[in-house]
DNA sequence: GATGGAGTAATTGGATGCAGAACGAGCAGG
DNA sequence: CCTGCTCGTTCTGCATCCAATTACTCCATC
């Protein structure tokens, strides 16, 4: 699914597998902070021994998804509002790079694509909250696919799990409503507007995710004190 | 090896020590782009099993640092032009960031030890290349962590490594004489300045340090075989 | 009923072993 | 002299195994 840029890849990775799996369920709220992964539970779910899951926990806790203490259980990592705040930031920071590059340059059948997706969260609106935060979320990762910047796409994918983490997990059951007009007005801008405008629209339409997703500020009780606790003891 | 090998809390960060390591040979240039890593041969480096190796290769791969191929032996990513453009627009939008949150709020001893890192660039610009990368990505390293924003710190941290790595793959044998009051400006502007000024200067100092390592590449296009295939042959 | 502690089960950290794929030397042929 | 093929060596992919640490349960105690 990224890009591929030079020689062919295909690889069947099984590694690949699992941390994208997990990504998902994270993305739309299966997965919660503070759940536990286990190695092995892992491991069977996804019909491989303990080193691939184990692999794959390593390479999640890399992009910040999983926490991983030493002789502890893995858990899904329970950001902080704060951590959130910064999310959201380096968000904006890396989606205007996109949009800017984007501006002016989207073909037909790109805007026909990012129009299908904005199509399918109308129709998932309804629906269970993890289906529209993927869908939003896919929105974004192809818009910055459509940069063929493999780097860049890298890290706004990252951050765009991390940042539906955040939703999933701080933010209220649901805002997405206005997303999709907000999504639908950004392309037009990009398809045709100067950078500028583009890169200020999307900024004030994270922003305004942000906003109506986390400045309730209260959230929700955690379930437990460890998720509470969790940014005090690891330092 | 002649580190402290006994059983207890401090053996923590064995995976850790590897790839921090390897990431700054990698920084300094004693490690080439395609040059190869086999897990044994790292393992026994650090005096550590294949496992372990194994498991940092993994990190820097999911970096960007090096590349993995099935069955393959690991090697130091080879960063196209295309990639360190990429690359520095995507540091130039993160540190923009970083000066935005901290202009006017550095305090005196932040300041000193900023232009304490600078002093020692100063002292290495005569010095091998290598010290000369390390000290200057320090420096923007060091900014970032004043934010105390560590997601944020985490990628200026990655992006730095790979602008650094592209740079001593791509760049021009030294151009840190000017980046040095450069950076001497920088901390003046952030200290006292408004955010947008310092952001700007920012961006401007990384444009211009793109630009003198990097432009000179253009030039060779499909000149000679052995021009071209040199980095890839890992002397 | 709540608290603290010991013993057992569960889980991770890491090493090793084995199967299969890639790399490279050496040889045959143009 | 250069190209293509074959086969032994090297290296990775992955599973399994053992030791060390943690999590959980149960019981004694206050």
């Amino acid at each position: 699914m990224s890009a591929a840029s030079k020689t062919g890849k295909t690889e069947n990775d099984r590694l690949s597998m699992i941390c994208q799996g997990i990504r998902r369920a994270i993305l739309e709220g299966a997965l919660m902070p503070g759940d536990r992964l286990p190695e092995d539970a892992l491991g069977e779910s996804f019909g491989v021994s303990r080193t691939i899951a184990r692999h794959a926990l390593g390479q999640l806790a890399a992009e910040g998804l999983v926490e991983l203490r030493r002789n502890r259980i893995a858990t899904v990592s329970a950001p902080t509002p704060a951590d959130a705040r910064d999310i959201f930031d380096i968000r904006v920071a890396l989606e205007r790079q996109v949009v800017q590059h984007l501006a002016g340059n989207l073909t037909d059948s790109q805007v026909a694509e990012l129009e299908a997706i904005v199509d399918a969260e109308h129709d998932a609106r309804h629906g269970p909250d993890g289906a529209s935060i993927r869908l939003a979320t896919e929105f974004h990762i192809r818009l910055a696919e459509m940069t063929r910047k493999p780097i860049l796409t890298r890290y706004v994918t990252e951050i765009c799990y991390r940042a539906g983490l955040s939703l999933s997990s701080l933010g209220r059951p649901h805002s997405s409503e206005c997303a999709i007009s907000e999504h639908l007005a950004l392309i037009d801008t990009i398809r045709r507007g100067p950078p500028e405008a583009a890169s200020q629209m999307m900024a004030d339409h994270l922003e305004a995710v942000a906003s109506r997703a986390l400045l309730s500020g209260e959230g929700r009780q955690t379930r437990d004190l460890s998720a509470i606790l969790s940014p005090y003891i690891g330092g």
